[in-house]
DNA sequence: TCAAAAGTGTTCTTGATACACCCATGC
DNA sequence: GCATGGGTGTATCAAGAACACTTTTGA
């Protein structure tokens, strides 16, 4: 640190910006593959120039002045796709020296969290295409990018387990089904029902809510809703959420 | 991503460098402060020149081409405190514009658990002056570093609940009460003895080893060993780890 | 009346916790 | 022979896992 002269690498974000598709949300549409219902997504951007023109990539860019990664993150994330005020945290640097073929370029990455209802790629800005892709059926991304998502979705599946971020992909109100469905496609096991409902109530953090989903061919399923004020409170007091 | 055209910070490494002072190691004597035997430490660097000149910060400096980011981290850990092959990791990359006086400089941190009595900071190279503190009494550092501190204090604590790391700040052969003082000092909360006997060697990863502890004014204890290979091949098959 | 998902309790098993005395050694 | 830390087992309690039937609705 005592020195002025170093190598001066480009420094870009890069965002894993995760969805879920839940069954009876009508945007299912907007996934490609019929199979995809019920899955966690991957909110994908298709490139317009060289180098990996027309693959698809994670949405980012290069940071500004007065700009902190978090921020730029941010700036990206509305600019790209249309999305903000969601879950955002910082995953992991890259730095491997070829990651970019032009120039060297050291990625910070983050990972969001979006209630893919809200956010319709169809309706974002600049970007030049947007999607949501199934994690079951991602296409191989642009640079380092597999080794990111990759990185994220670990990330992810510890990280659900131990802090109630799992409702921020979820619409405010949801059903418990809808809840337990989420937590077994991102950590990829079956869970028994009662067993979960006993679990995820008894920490006292959702409220059921009067309103009843509507309209189904069956019985109708309470609606449920996170109180994040209630966990804040409760989370310093020392409370140690599970799943 | 469209463009040449971006701010270029400087991009620093800062590694958090966490020792362990046991009580009957000789070493203990470079702590400055006698109640901190038995204490989680931090290996310090003085800086030689402004800004913040004569304080105390984290070893570390700018990455070179050619580097990746844990490669500079390696690098500084060994320029600055004669330090190589020890558990390293990255935490987190601090962004703050204002984090140093003189530019925009980015730092990726890493931190880095080391076994101490084989790492005395004399004994150590070029770094100006290095030394080990303990973390019950850290001067105020330069920069973001207290921030840095906390951050890997605080990932520290968490990782060596669920993954067998403790081992790396203890010398290869180490009594099970040097192992429950270090668990205690790093979490913060006294444990049972007999359930953290229990605990610890239901795993199956330590190796009980033939020679004892000599010379001491009690019943001499049993050594143990801690068995990496074991570990990672029980790992692979989905062992989890907990203490 | 049928299909489809919602909702609900109990038993068993497992792991966590709490706890006190004898042992081996050096001085 | 005493001071010092090493080493050990059991009983209780709490949480996790396994498991099947009734309810409500729309078609």
């Amino acid at each position: 640190m005592y020195t002025y002269e170093h190598e001066r690498p480009a420094i870009a974000v890069d965002i894993v910006v995760f969805g879920y598709h839940s069954d009876d949300k009508p945007d299912v549409k907007i996934l490609k593959n019929k199979d995809a219902k019920d899955s966690l997504s991957l909110l994908l951007i298709r490139r317009g120039i060289e180098p990996f023109k027309n693959h698809w990539a994670l949405p980012g860019g290069f940071i500004r002045k007065n700009e902190t990664l978090e921020e730029t993150a941010e700036r990206e994330l509305k600019e790209e796709a249309g999305i903000e005020n969601v879950f955002l945290e910082q995953l992991y640097t890259f730095s491997h020296v070829d990651r970019d073929p032009r120039e060297r370029i050291i990625s910070a990455s983050y990972f969001a969290l979006v209630e893919t209802s809200k956010y319709k790629p169809s309706a974002s800005t600049d970007a030049s295409e947007a999607q949501w892709f199934s994690m079951n059926k991602l296409p191989k991304l642009a640079f380092d990018h597999d080794e990111i998502v990759k990185t994220a979705t670990l990330r992810l599946r510890n990280k659900v387990r131990y802090e109630p971020i799992g409702f921020e992909l979820l619409p405010q109100k949801f059903t418990l089904t809808q809840l337990q469905s989420l937590y077994e496609s991102i950590l990829g096991e079956k869970m028994d029902k009662r067993n979960f409902r006993k679990k995820i109530l008894s920490y006292g953090l959702l409220k059921e809510l009067k309103s009843k989903i509507k309209n189904v061919s069956h019985r109708p399923s309470a609606l449920y809703a996170f109180d994040l004020k209630k966990y804040k409170v409760l989370a310093k007091k020392g409370l140690e959420f599970e799943i």
